[in-house]
DNA sequence: GAGCACTGC
């Protein structure tokens, strides 16, 4: 692309928010100002008694108004975000919470849970934690008295642990079920599968009458009530099939402004895509009204030379010309700046990753540049290996970056691609189910009674060579028998501990050899990602001393339990929580260690810790004997094994794959004949990370070789 | 000698 962006650039008539549908707008506005909020209180009610399921669909304005005709029905129309807080407390006045019965809520985020809580407590007038609560892996404020509860999708699965029929429940409502995580399409099957036991239950029930109070006590079950809130039409029709044609209700969006979408003209080769970015943003700056361009990029590579490629062209520009500010975002530390308004008479240029589709909201927004890609995570289950690369966003996603451009008036959103790619993007983003490890899903379900796997009702179907894949890795941990039941006790202690099955494996070994308090905490540093901090250029010699300080000859867990154990030794029993946050913060900076990745660790140690120890697991040490903990390692991990070949790479055991040692690990230049490894990942290369130097022949000698 | 979108138990 040689010529101006202007020339490239062409406005799409059919716009998704074409001014056409305007009248219509104005005429659902008229009618919502009709519906005083008593009456939708009435009508919302109405309808969850009249439906055991009902679909609840908020798009953004524009995008709903579009497809409002395809949905049959009487639309119900309200403020989303009102609905969000209004309904259960509807619920509540409805009587939905008698007789001790509770409204859930689940979200597939923490930070959206406790946001909510807090908010409905407020407008209730009620303290946390009494009516109102929310639980989260950390952290539950609920009590006895809880009626409305808010909690993470992963938490009430957990509950359905312990109370398979969720029995305590009257009305569970699953919001943000569009985004399609793990969680909550398990969460949507283990519900509707819930909801028939419950009727079925309770029509029994109703059979026996007074025949026997006893038997009427056990089964004292009612009905459940099931709503489920999605912001994607697409996702709403699946759900709707899923649970049997389930009644789909639409609510008016957020307000949304009208979007002008302009496609370029020739196709970009990778090669110009950022030539024509930073053109497309200049000629934003330059031509367009006021109001910040929010640009969207794969990665903090990319981000890093769009910034820099934009101060180096706003150095040949006029004085008055250069008051454009770039922001990078590419880490949650970096929402602060992007949030506060640009400087007088700046426009700002928030270069993101697809951080900024949903998760935040950025101020003063009016121009979106969308070069129709993201970086995206996929599992190859045949290797056991994760991939990120970059691949063509989907039309979901284009159509949630234009509309970050119309929050706070008209915007303009520049697609850095054809029309006729945007009509070959796939509808929506693969759920995240058909793209994962499943494992630790698989261990869940077989915990929760259900066998049949390849039977299984899930919304989207996994492959059928994942779940090969993932109930042959639990046979192998033995979290299974050989004919896929699970194994007892380990495979039920292994689906009740909150980490991977590789990692509840490592525990369970772990104890057995009297390493376990090594174990939790190499476990803990294992699900926090990046202990070390990424320094800036003047301390990098500093940083590359502390950290050979801490760099252990055996490997990567050695140096994580060398890391944990020197910062607590910092730390005094009695030691208040905020002098406990102070003292490490600091001996992070001192040491070069990401602060907020050892306090995660250190609230994973703590929760896994209390996990264990329910389980009657007694926490020993193995005091300075590292091999007996090695070993452990060995045997935990052995599924992960690679061996050095003559030319210096490894070999992994399992695969075959071809694999080279991550520059992050401290036995990157070492280079030992054999090594256990927690990740395999290919971006450039494919990589190993997280790696101990181990024998070979502690490798579980029945996997590896066939003799006893 | 490499970089890593976002969650969650």
């Amino acid at each position: 692309m040689t010529s101006t962006a202007q020339g490239e650039l062409k406005q799409n008539p059919k716009s998704p928010v074409d001014s056409g549908f305007s009248m219509r707008r104005q005429k659902i506005a008229e009618h919502r100002k009709s519906l005083p909020i008593a009456s939708v209180e009435k009508s919302l009610i109405e309808e969850v008694q009249k439906n055991d399921i009902l679909i609840i669909v908020g798009e953004t304005g524009s995008y709903l108004i579009i497809n409002s005709q395809l949905v049959s029905g009487p639309s119900c129309i309200i403020c989303f975000f009102l609905l969000l807080t209004e309904l259960p407390q509807f619920l509540f006045n409805a009587g939905f919470c008698r007789g001790g019965k509770m409204v859930g809520i689940s979200q597939p985020s923490c930070i959206a849970a406790v946001t909510v809580a807090k908010r409905v407590a407020e407008e209730c007038d009620v303290q946390l934690g009494q009516r109102v609560g929310y639980s989260i892996m950390f952290d539950d404020t609920t009590c006895s008295s809880t009626s409305l509860k808010y909690m993470t999708d992963a938490l009430l699965l957990r509950e359905a642990l312990v109370d398979p029929l969720l029995s305590r429940y009257s009305v569970i409502i699953v919001d943000e079920a569009h985004e399609r995580t793990v969680h909550t399409d398990v969460l949507l099957a283990l519900l509707k599968k819930v909801q028939l036991d419950r009727s079925k239950a309770a029509n029994e029930t109703s059979e026996i009458g007074n025949k026997g109070l006893e038997v009427q006590a056990k089964t004292n079950v009612s009905p459940l009530k099931l709503i489920i809130m999605s912001a994607s039409l697409d996702d709403a029709r699946v759900f709707s099939e899923y649970y049997g044609g389930a009644k789909a209700l639409h609510v008016q969006g957020r307000r949304q402004f009208t979007v002008d979408i302009l496609y370029t003209v020739h196709p970009e080769t990778d090669y110009y895509v950022d030539a024509a970015l930073v053109i497309t943003i200049f000629q934003i700056h330059l031509e367009e009204k006021p109001g910040d361009i929010l640009v969207f990029l794969t990665g903090q590579d990319e981000i890093e030379s769009v910034e820099r490629l934009v101060k180096e062209r706003l150095e040949h520009l006029p004085e008055d010309k250069r008051k454009l500010l770039p922001l990078p975002i590419f880490s949650s530390d970096q929402l602060m700046t992007v949030s506060a308004p640009a400087p007088i008479g700046f426009r700002k240029v928030v270069l993101a990753t697809s951080i900024a589709e949903t998760s935040i909201t950025i101020p003063g927004i009016r121009y979106v540049v969308d070069p129709g890609c993201v970086k995206a995570r996929t599992y190859d289950p045949s290797k056991g290996m994760e991939t990120l690369d970059v691949v063509p966003a989907s039309k979901t996603q284009a159509l949630q970056r234009s509309g970050r451009a119309g929050r706070e008036g008209p915007g303009k959103c520049f697609r850095l691609y054809r029309e006729r790619e945007f009509e070959k993007m796939e509808d929506s983003t693969k759920p995240e189910i058909k793209r994962c490890n499943l494992s630790n899903v698989i261990l869940q379900l077989k915990a929760l009674g259900y066998d049949d796997i390849f039977g299984f009702d899930f919304i989207d179907k996994p492959s059928r060579s994942a779940i090969v894949k993932a109930l042959a890795e639990l046979r192998l941990l033995g979290a299974l028998t050989d004919d896929c039941k699970l194994e007892e006790p380990a495979g039920d202690q292994m689906a009740r501990l909150p980490v991977d099955p590789v990692y509840s494996r490592a525990l369970i070994l772990a104890n057995q050899s009297y390493c376990l308090e090594e174990m939790l905490i190499t476990v803990a540093m294992l699900s926090v990602e990046s202990i070390f901090c990424d320094p800036p250029r003047e301390k990098r010699e500093e940083a590359r001393t502390s950290r050979n300080h801490f760099a252990s000859v055996e490997g990567d867990h050695l140096t994580y339990l060398g890391v944990y154990r020197e910062s607590n030794e910092f730390l005094e029993a009695e030691n208040s929580e905020a002098e406990v946050d102070e003292i490490l913060r600091k001996w992070c900076k001192d040491n070069f260690v990401n602060s907020r990745s050892l306090k995660h660790a250190r609230d994973i140690y703590r929760q896994i810790r209390g996990s264990v120890e329910q389980m009657g697991f007694n926490v020993s040490s193995s005091g300075n004997d590292m091999l007996e903990y090695r070993r452990c390692l060995a045997a935990s991990f052995f599924l992960k094994a690679a061996q050095r070949q003559m030319d210096g790479t490894y070999r992994a055991l399992e695969s075959g794959e071809i694999v080279h040692i991550h520059p992050t690990s401290v036995l990157f230049r070492s280079k030992p004949e054999c090594v256990i490894f927690n990740e395999l990942m290919q971006t450039s290369k494919k990589y190993i990370k997280n790696l101990t130097r181990i024998d070979p022949l502690w490798l579980a000698p029945h996997h590896y070789n066939t003799e006893e």
